[in-house]
DNA sequence: CGTGAAATTTTTAGAAATTTCACGGTGCCCTAAT
């Protein structure tokens, strides 16, 4: 079959199966290239039909669909929609259903009645899971919300980082990474993490152009939240508003309420039926604001959300889009505002700064050297008396500071001849250090930020890799550039060439190799591989010499 | 790292200033107690 016959193939089972009149070019481009057999990184805004992708060229090929998707919540979503269509079943295989649903699901996908299977990473890390999806044959492995294996993986949930290893013990079928949006290390981070091989990258544009962006910034702690609850009581809903902590978004939900808005707090604090009824009813309408921590908004697609308010900042740009990126989905006119205060990113400082446990390190070190054989995992967390989830976090140090090495099919363990317990402890924390060095860069992009001197959405689209050539005209600095046309000369202007370009490679003395995010007037940014990203006077990097082409 | 409440000290007899302390996010999963 040539391309444009398999492209018509793949509309023809869009309309018949699932009632998709058309296929965006995006999506088709995705389809075709899992229908060759290659593995596919996807950047699209929720709400464009992503889920599609994986869906429609599962009805073409061999094997069930395996889909790893983050939240049990989620994956009900899914099963609930696919079973309402005339597309295949879906089932899925977690912790909060009874033994007997999982038991039919699984048979159900064995007897060929169902071809999606949705799973959890932390279902995948199980021996007997992997085994028994190894017979099923699977023709996809699909990760489902991909920037979690960046964002969550490294220390919430390490499993994440071990699906890479379950693809190909799985038969290693092309491998689809669906994500909202992702900056470039974020996208390197994914690839990496689902050892992907030259995977094909699709992408939309991560503009939203309806969306206003704009930050007010704040000294003193009460007087913001004065403003806080005062635009979230006068803005257009619904809406949604992001605190930094559950206590928060009880205090604004209430204070709210005393105006007079229909709004309800939403945090992991609640029951889970509790946080269901919540989410419903946002869909529903009542209650028209949400006051949230980040628990909300995963699969949440409400077209008409009219604003997106952050009464503090979130721990990255990465995050802080992500969550934007949930207003205005219907092309309507929508507001993203940010209520800055820069001790707030104090807060932000202590969550991403857990402390490690070096003495544990040692542990499993001198453990490993003792066994004559590699050990599994769960074995080696047993031996040296750690929890499953602490000793597994602790081994995917010690393993990318190169002093546990994995084997085969099996991943079991051991130690690499050479080492120390001493030496592997410390490389160890190196790892763990230059990971909290970039988490804590990241905080400090969420103050450039919130601090630029000019177009907000140049900055934001920068960050993600993607140039805007002139300011965007639908930001608050925009506005205000306006309003002193004097000082709009100072907007750097559109495609003048600067001495760096967006991805160039560079070295620092002091930093080392690092790649070039973007240019800002007189100022370049830069994501150094060891410290993570700082931004550089030009000037003082041309009198100083201090960035080079690498 | 910053906040707010509680505890302590300072200063002069009830109150103000200072120090100490606890707390803060995201979800799987499994096990034990209802």
């Amino acid at each position: 079959m040539d391309e444009r016959e398999r492209g018509a193939e793949l509309r023809r089972v869009a309309r018949e199966r699932f009632g998709w009149s058309d296929l965006g070019t995006e999506q088709a481009e995705a389809m075709q290239g899992l229908l060759d057999g290659r593995d596919v990184l996807v950047v699209m805004p929720t709400g464009s039909g992503k889920s599609a992708i994986y869906q429609v060229p599962t009805v073409l090929l061999g094997g069930p669909t395996v889909v790893v998707s983050p939240l049990i919540a989620l994956q009900r979503d899914q099963v609930t929609g696919l079973r309402d269509s005339e597309a295949p079943d879906a089932v899925a295989v977690n912790s909060a259903q009874s033994q007997s649903v999982t038991d039919e699901g699984w048979q159900a996908v064995e007897d060929g009645d169902a071809e999606y299977l949705f799973l959890s990473p932390e279902q995948l890390a199980r021996k007997d899971v992997l085994e028994r999806l190894r017979e099923l044959r699977p023709s996809l492995f699909v990760v489902d919300e991909a920037h979690c294996v960046s964002a969550w993986g490294h220390d919430f949930r390490p499993d994440y980082l071990t699906l890479g290893e379950a693809a190909e013990r799985l038969g290693r079928p092309p491998v689809l990474a669906l994500t909202a949006t992702a900056a470039a290390p974020v996208r390197e981070d994914i690839v990496e993490h689902l050892h992907m091989r030259d995977p094909h990258l699709v992408t939309t544009g991560t503009d939203r152009p309806a969306i206003q962006l704009s930050v007010h910034t704040y000294t003193d702690d009460p007087s913001k939240r004065e403003a806080v609850s005062r635009w979230t009581a006068a803005a257009p809903a619904p809406g949604i508003l992001y605190t930094a902590t559950r206590k928060d978004a009880e205090a604004y939900a209430e204070r709210l309420r005393e105006d007079g808005v229909d709004a309800e707090a939403y945090h992991a604090g609640l029951r889970a039926a509790e946080r269901r009824r919540i989410q419903d009813g946002f869909m529903e309408g009542a209650p028209a604001v949400v006051v949230a921590t980040s628990a909300f908004g995963m699969g949440i697609d409400k077209p008409d959300v009219r604003f997106v308010a952050h009464a503090s900042v979130p721990e990255s740009l990465d995050s802080y889009y992500q969550e934007v990126g949930r207003a205005g989905r219907d092309g309507e006119a929508a507001d993203a505002v940010l209520f800055y205060r820069p001790e707030d990113l104090g807060l932000q400082k202590f969550l991403t700064s857990k402390s490690l446990d070096s003495e544990a390190l040692r542990r499993i070190m001198s453990t490993l050297f003792q066994q004559d054989a590699p050990q599994s995992r769960s074995r080696t967390a047993e031996l040296c008396g750690l929890s499953r989830r602490k000793a597994g976090d602790l081994l995917n140090l010690l393993e990318e500071a190169g002093a546990v090495a994995v084997e085969g099919r099996r991943r079991a363990v051991r130690a690499v001849a050479g080492w120390s317990a001493e030496d592997a402890a410390e490389a160890a924390a190196e790892v763990f250090e230059q990971r909290r060095r970039i988490d804590r860069s990241r905080i400090e992009m969420m103050r450039g930020y919130a601090e630029t001197p000019s177009c907000r959405r140049q900055h934001l689209l920068g960050y993600f890799g993607e140039q805007l050539d002139s300011p965007c005209g639908r930001c608050d600095m925009c506005e205000r550039l306006d309003d002193e046309p004097a000082a709009s000369d100072h907007a750097s202007p559109a495609g003048e060439a600067g001495p760096y370009e967006p991805n160039e490679r560079v070295q620092h003395a002091d930093w080392g190799a690092g790649t070039v995010m973007h240019m800002e007037d007189d100022r370049v940014t830069v994501l150094f591989e060891q410290v993570g990203y700082k931004t550089l006077s030009l000037s003082a990097v041309e009198e100083g010499d201090l960035l080079t082409g690498a």
